[in-house]
DNA sequence: AATTAGCACTTGAAGCAAATGAGTGCTAAC
DNA sequence: GTTAGCACTCATTTGCTTCAAGTGCTAATT
């Protein structure tokens, strides 16, 4: 990977304005253009040499001899962190998404639906978040709901979060007072403990459980599905957005992108990894993710308040994609989704 | 509207190749093609004359003078009410229906989620569905759960349902006890009652609350914005399938057809209406319905169990759609969604 | 040594005409 | 009522030319 560094001041300057370009129109980058609109004291024959040698440095491309020139992954990667300047919300979006998460933080599930919802909508284009789940959460409390003869809702309540869709089986023989009597004996042994600690129970071995066991059974077998289950943690939100961007143009590329972003694992993997607050990331998919479309771009930060990893969020679109307004909506949503989650 | 009776049988006969080919291969079909596969009997020259006389009548369309037939609206209405062969699902579609229900029947939520799924899945088309949501829905209980200082979840389960979704604010002041107390107050006062009736209590009018005034007051708020929210209640799945539908080689189609199936009013109003028990429903974009793209159709069924409406499902669809397999899937989903429901 | 003017060369895109062929409609015979 | 036969239509394909945008290179200039 090439140093920005090691680029004289004028190739940073033409690259970024090759990638601001092309970026802008999606059409290929010629030298006159760059000498009419950036450069004018220059020619545009100097510009071609000098276009010349960051072909040669590999960041930029022609798609035949007589084009005009394409950012490479490279220059992306060395624009998103060296050249670009970096962009500012408008108050209005920043009013707005204050505004979304101001209404709605009561909780979990709400706070991360939004906060897809306004970074797909902010940047218009197709955005996905994981929701970190952390095994090493505390468990405060359970409850248990019977709604049916042989039914119970499980409610879960953590540091964090409200679980509220995992459910067991209650035999009919069972009495309400019996199951709020297991309630109560259950809920004393998992409060202060992890979710580590209580999957690893094994009931089936131990005495005191008042017998109650198969009922433990069921809520230890429900806790470990939850915490298998890698489906519900990923949320992706605006996927139709892709349409609205040129380079989609082809049902097949819609085809071949769709298959990707519906991959919940796939998009799980991508998503997996250890940032720190909000750091940006940049990931190409000519780079050689071979989870990531040829020509898409996924680009992310992690997001935490009170030290605690809420997850990784992010968006994901042409390679030839707005950096400027998506880093920043990706560290505006951040910073508001940090204050709010803070003082609560 | 016209009635297929009117036609002699040939003629029907040979719509329903029409319909049938042209389905299949997407081509407009030609005299010839229909001799050489389904009429060896009778010359390419009598079934033009045939061709002609139904195009007449208004059930085929030409592109142009020199290109095969297409079938028109009305055609495809016909042929779903009268020509068609009606459809058998194999037996491993029927299992894959069966085996969904079967696994994740426990909440009313999981079910409507699978029926759309299982109804995309099997048709290959985007799916659509509302929930029938019953002002006169009986509210069996009321359960509250202070999960945070200042919060609480209403757990309310009805004749049909557990609604799990809404939360009021709790004043830090109250103890549990007395939170406990208002839920055994509002729970015997609602229990029996149906939406409609609670709804209608102005709790700031009646005197009979014991103080927690302000708790009932924001249950019944939650129960208000749970009724008239209508964004829950439509369900859609399957959206990409549209791709994979050749007359969706265009993007400008693919946005049109997505700007009508994300638009949840829309299909809100377009699948409320008063059908009985599975009786297949077909709206035809060209047909004057204004919020159907020109080329879709809409194929819905409206299902039931022990009585009780359940919703609205359907297909949305290029009007050039496998109606056989999609009435079979629609019908056949019915039937197993009323079996499981209904010895519960 | 860096810059620039000038020119030859490449290449995709646009436009156009001719050839192709699938399909119809109509007429006259069966 | 059916059918063979033929003229006619029209979208699609193919090959060809022209056009313009853009580069690379060389030689002159600063």
């Amino acid at each position: 990977m090439q140093q920005g560094s090691k680029l004289s001041e004028r190739k940073k300057k033409i690259l970024q304005y090759v990638v601001d370009d092309y970026i802008e129109t999606a059409v290929p980058v010629s030298s006159k253009s760059l000498t009419e609109k950036h450069l004018q004291n220059i020619s545009s024959a100097t510009v071609r040499n000098e276009l010349s040698a960051l072909e040669e440095l590999g960041y930029l491309t022609q798609l035949h001899t007589s084009s005009g020139r394409v950012p490479s992954a490279d220059a992306y990667k060395l624009y998103v962190s060296e050249l670009m300047v970096k962009d500012k919300l408008s108050d209005g979006e920043l009013d707005y998404i204050k505004k979304i998460f101001l209404d709605k933080a009561d909780n979990m599930e709400e706070v991360i639906k939004n906060t897809t919802k306004v970074i797909s909508e902010l940047t218009s284009y197709p955005s996905v978040g994981i929701t970190a789940k952390d095994n090493a959460e505390k468990i405060e409390n359970i409850k248990f709901f019977r709604y049916r003869k042989d039914q119970a809702l499980v409610l879960i309540v953590t540091e964090h979060r409200l679980l509220k869709d995992n459910y067991i089986n209650v035999p009919e023989s069972m009495s309400d007072e019996q199951l709020s009597e297991s309630e109560t004996v259950l809920s004393n042994m998992v409060k202060g403990k992890t979710f580590e600690e209580i999957c690893c129970l094994e009931p089936e071995l131990e005495d005191n459980f008042l017998g109650y066991k198969n009922i433990f059974v069921n809520v230890i077998e429900a806790l470990r599905a939850y915490m298998h289950s890698s489906d519900d943690d990923v949320i992706t939100e605006g996927e139709d957005k892709i349409l609205e961007h040129p380079e989609y143009a082809d049902v097949g590329k819609i085809k071949n992108f769709l298959s990707v972003v519906t991959k919940k694992d796939k998009i799980m993997s991508l998503l997996t990894e250890d940032g720190k607050d909000i750091e940006i990331n940049v990931k190409i998919g000519s780079d050689g993710y071979e989870d990531i479309p040829e020509d898409c771009s996924l680009v992310t930060a992690t997001y935490s308040a009170n030290g605690v990893k809420l997850g990784t969020y992010g968006v994901i679109g042409p390679t030839r994609m707005d950096y400027q307004k998506v880093v920043a909506v990706l560290e505006n949503v951040g910073k508001v989704l940090e204050s709010i989650l803070s003082n609560r």
